[in-house]
DNA sequence: ATCTTTTATGCAACATTGTTGCGTTTATGT
DNA sequence: ACATAAACGCAACAATGTTGCATAAAAGAT
């Protein structure tokens, strides 16, 4: 499905930004940077940047991967809807590059703390992606 | 042992907004956010607590439990030195008060990813806090 | 296709967070 | 008490994120 239909199927209006929003971080395997998608979007205001990335999460067709060290990583949502947001894959964050990427691997979690009641775990990994890896073999 | 020797162990000049961090941290049984602590500490220059904040981090004493929607809480660190961090731990989030705190369980979650190397694995876990239930019964 | 209404955008202004350079002050060992 | 190395306060700056408002664009109806 094209990035006009995903945004009218959640009730949003095909804009040109929402379009590009949605197909750089479909072309991207990886979450991109706040950062990142300013320079690929620089022909749009900031604060439309802004409330484009705002109205796509509150829609479930993103969400931000991670939040360090005051960067946030965006990235489309598998299967999240208006209304419930599954978000139960885990995040990785490579130490050599920056790269964030999502792991589309089931890992359910338990925790059971007593007084505390827990609603979802979030799980970020670190370490070394595949393409540095790579660079280190050379 | 009190805040002076502690930073006096980690090779740390002791200073008063270097003491005042710590109690103000070791008093919370909560991991703080950053504009608690620049209250707390608003008889300190903004940029000294963040280069405080930076010396404590870097030695050890503390880390940053979470960072979300742009604000960094911080916590004591258990168990860490001076070149190794270990931040095994759970960090918990209400969802209604946003209040943050170091659950110190041992959960040990096993991932294996092929052509991914994992260092380290982080859990927050988010849903309600035990005061927060309290005051449902109310 | 044009009109109308609702929504989104761009701009300006602002708030907050975080960093850097530099002169002054403070902590520590002698 | 003194010397020196480190930390502090201040000013300036950069980046992130938000808000209000006038203008422009999208969507459905005519």
């Amino acid at each position: 499905m094209d990035a006009a239909n995903i945004l009218k199927n959640r009730g949003l209006r095909v804009t040109k930004i929402r379009v590009a929003v949605l197909e750089a971080l479909g072309k991207s395997q990886q979450a991109l940077p706040y950062g990142d998608l300013q320079k690929k979007l620089s022909r749009f205001d900031r604060t439309t940047i802004y409330r484009t990335l705002l109205a796509l999460m509150d829609k479930g067709l993103i969400h931000k991967a991670l939040e360090e060290n005051n960067e946030s990583y965006y990235a489309l949502c598998s299967d999240c809807t208006s209304n419930l947001h599954h978000h139960n894959h885990v995040h990785f964050k490579c130490n050599e590059c920056s790269s964030v990427q999502c792991l589309y691997i089931s890992k359910e979690v338990g925790l059971s703390i007593p007084e505390i009641v827990i609603d979802s775990i979030e799980i970020t990994a670190k370490g070394t992606c595949s393409s540095c890896l790579l660079t280190h073999l050379t």
